[in-house]
DNA sequence: CGGAACTGTTGCAATGTTGTCATAGTAGCA
DNA sequence: TGCTACTATGACAACATTGCAACAGTTCCG
């Protein structure tokens, strides 16, 4: 087996010209079963496969395409990393995974050098990545198709795929409520990721529509780590009137009300409920189970990558979300009394 | 700003030789520093950045290196890719990360072919690719560099670096067995990985120094996973002696023992005291935040990019482990009385 | 039966960079 | 002065593949 072959080596030992071998590699129409055989016996006997470099230099396709991301998640990127690479892998594409840094003033600098070297076909973007102005301009400027995951602007500029954020924080605070509790606290997101906005947004829907007013002193910033949750928690506990129950936008935050409530002997969910937001791993794995909300974070990213080889038309595609039952909420500790009607 | 601009584009407008804007490209001697100045201004004025493809067609490195992993732990393979990512961005090297499926009889062909496409000038190897021979074999036969994190077999074929598993679980032994465990339970980690036989004879080694026979019945089998850690939990938790100390190979285990424990409501540290290993995010988000041994996964990651762009020669780096030591344990809940001097 | 459309294959040009070899000017030194 | 060594640049081939235009042979159709 020698260190190299060529597609003229294969070519010779085929007995067929090269660009015979370049169609049976490219699936092209136009090629006898018999030469296609013939072909691919000389390439498994050399132990061929091709460049990809010369293909890039050569052709207009690259068989490559980028994930480009921004995000400090473990279990959220392990997980969008998945479903991209099992995609692209069914394709036969290539995956190159670059992280950047949103803040960085040279950014889509950076992305458009990296787009320029690499030659990839096309690229995936995850939030919040996917609201980077410098970045869309770069890519839109360079003119290679890009599916947004989870954008928070909602212009028509590329494809994208999402779940109904806002929807999906308002089904959860509606069961909270449903269960007895009255004052829901709510830990909002990192203000980078438009998510937190919408998390937002259907927490306090949900609160008008049975119409609880939104009290402010319930309301706390973070930025969907664990020291954020625990700092939020802290904050809320030290209030005259603590809340029964507590919403945190992601589980990482969720795990850290968890451990304050821990420290403080507060039983879960007997005193105080608490609910997460993403269903990552960490909420099973945490005491007690976190009850949260399903993102299909790794069916979101290999829809983006089916977006991305699909036709071409710009599609936006939400992708449903789902209530997770877990033992981390219960009824209010001293419930006010009921006025509606039970169900 | 023309859609793509090439050497001879910045060469004319420089006006130099195509091989000398090559030259300052690739920060070769013998250029004027008038000259670089003007082709500097060229390449920015024609916003040039150099294609991949066709450097590594003409070239003989690519400057591309491979992350190849096969590891289901989001934390762990987080960390490994941030510290390969942190050392190639400084070197101007382009990252691939490439999972593979161990226990598939073609992984030694995916890899080579993946290698032969992509020109990688070297690899790095994770845990437990590091020990699966036909990806060695494959690595080996075309010749390129690569270094392995945390290989279980240290024949000299390669440049490596590790920790002393060994000894680490050595030490975390002797910690528990000097605050009165006697009966101390061990999960195994996944046969796969080498790791675990290493953490295994540390823990026997530890026990056999102070004259406690190893009881089998204190060890079980472990995946390195939530739910294996739970497992083995109930089967020490329905012994007739169970055990008063809880060594789990790594942090998810380990955190699947606390699950267990909170379930039956058995007060940890006080009835129960657990470990793990690896010091992941994971062991500061459960409660209570476990005392663990710290591996430098990162470190260990940017060490071996370091010794794949070093000087070539076979070298084998050890870093050191520490053990963090954070609620989780405290002396047994009904302890034998101790004989030894109190420290 | 003549031409058009289709099928399967070929040869050559083109892709964008680096390696090799060549060239020319300059400085150091006996 | 002549020789060597070093600095700075250039011309051209080479890399492995695909796109394009072309070609011969076959089928279809009026």
């Amino acid at each position: 087996m020698n260190p190299r072959a060529n597609i003229r080596d294969v070519a010779k030992l085929a007995g067929v010209a090269v660009k015979t071998v370049s169609r049976v590699l490219n699936d092209h129409p136009y090629v006898s079963a018999a030469t296609k055989a013939k072909v691919d016996a000389a390439m498994s006997e050399l132990g061929f496969s091709p460049s990809i470099a010369a293909r890039i230099l050569a052709g207009t396709k690259s068989g490559q395409i980028a994930l480009i991301y921004d995000n400090h998640s473990p279990y959220y990127m392990h997980q969008i990393m998945q479903g991209c690479w099992d995609r692209c892998h069914q394709e036969g594409m290539r995956l190159i995974a670059q992280p950047v840094d949103v803040a960085d003033p040279d950014v889509g600098e950076q992305v458009r050098g990296m787009v320029r070297q690499t030659h990839v076909d096309g690229a995936i973007l995850s939030s919040p990545v996917t609201d980077c102005v410098p970045v869309l301009n770069a890519l839109e400027a360079l003119n290679i198709p890009f599916v947004r995951i989870s954008p928070g602007t909602n212009h028509a500029l590329t494809s994208s795929v999402f779940m109904d954020d806002m929807q999906a924080a308002d089904d959860m605070t509606t069961k909270l409520i449903n269960i007895g509790h009255r004052r829901i606290g709510f830990i909002k997101g990192h203000p980078n990721h438009k998510a937190s906005t919408e998390r937002q947004a259907g927490y306090e829907r949900a609160l008008g529509r049975v119409g609880i007013s939104v009290d402010s002193d319930l309301i706390a910033e973070g930025r969907f780590d664990f020291e954020s949750g625990v700092s939020a928690t802290e904050q809320f506990l030290s209030l005259k009137h603590p809340p029964t129950a507590i919403f945190a936008s992601n589980d990482d935050m969720a795990s850290g009300v968890l451990a304050v409530a821990h420290r403080r002997g507060i039983q879960i969910p007997e005193q105080l409920s608490v609910v997460g937001f993403d269903d990552t791993t960490l909420a099973r794995v945490v005491w007690p189970p976190l009850t949260t909300v399903r993102q299909p974070v790794r069916d979101l990213a290999s829809t983006a990558a089916d977006l991305l080889f699909g036709e071409g038309g710009i599609e936006h595609r939400r992708l449903p979300h789902e209530l997770i039952s877990r033992e981390s909420v219960a009824p209010p500790y001293s419930p006010y009394p009921k006025k509606s009607k039970k169900s």
